[in-house]
DNA sequence: AAAAGTATACGAAAGACTTCGTAATGTCAA
DNA sequence: TTGACATTACGAAGTCTTTCGTATACTTTT
């Protein structure tokens, strides 16, 4: 065991991590049928990899029964920040804004989601102004 | 030399990318230089790095003179794009609105740029209505 | 021309991450 | 209980990336 996780995960740690965030605990068995549906894994190489996850402080292990159960240790979100910061840092020189236009410009989003995000302008807009 | 570079650079080459965006035509030292602002590193390993990224097509090099010259070989905008394209399928899920709202959520942004994001999110729509 | 300094070439070590073989152990059905 | 099957534990090999030591060659200075 370890302590906090203040590392960020590895690809394949967030892959799993995914998988966890999504389904809620599961079984060793369960996370690597579900990551066979994309692309072939062993599945002592999956069972390493969340072991190893358990051990950062990644994931909680519930070792009750024979069958151990896993779920993500960490918030979806947290990590999401983290990351996010990290690659803006990297690829986009720390411009948050240039990323947003790259991102806009070419990923197809919905209306509802570029109103979304249109309201979410305008409201921190009037806040910077109070 | 090698093909076209379909492969994404790592981390450190996306750093020595940064550079020469910036910068421009630069040769091992200046590079150098520039990253050991940030941190240390020796100089055959930055020299290594650039060998391996000319080999691979990221980088073109001038060999003309003694001080072998760099230069980007490939598009700040296609690497970020196909950057974030990875990201955001790995860390969102696919969901570019979801990581364009954490984005401007939890990075300050200038009243300009979240302008400047407004008026494309606008010009989008318009167009997908015609 | 010798010495000192600067550059590239090469190879290999070091480190991080992934992958999996094998062993040990537990479970269940016949 | 025995045999088939499933699960975890352990360790190590393989891969990718980073780092750097050493050799070699060129340039400049003295």
């Amino acid at each position: 065991m370890n302590k906090e996780p203040n590392k960020r995960p590895t690809e394949s740690e967030l892959e799993i991590l995914q998988i966890l965030w999504q389904r809620g605990p599961s079984s060793v068995r369960e996370v690597n049928d579900k990551l066979n549906e994309r692309r072939e894994v062993g599945y002592t190489t999956t069972l390493k990899l969340m072991q190893i996850m358990a051990d950062k402080g990644l994931a909680h292990r519930n070792t009750e029964s024979r069958t151990h159960i896993y779920s993500a240790a960490v918030q979806e979100e947290d990590i999401q920040q983290r990351l996010l910061q990290r690659f803006v840092d990297r690829a986009f020189r720390g411009s948050a804004a240039k990323m947003v236009m790259q991102a806009l410009g070419n990923h197809r989003a919905s209306e509802e989601e570029l109103d979304e995000i249109k309201a979410l302008i305008e409201q921190m807009e009037k806040r910077s102004k109070e």
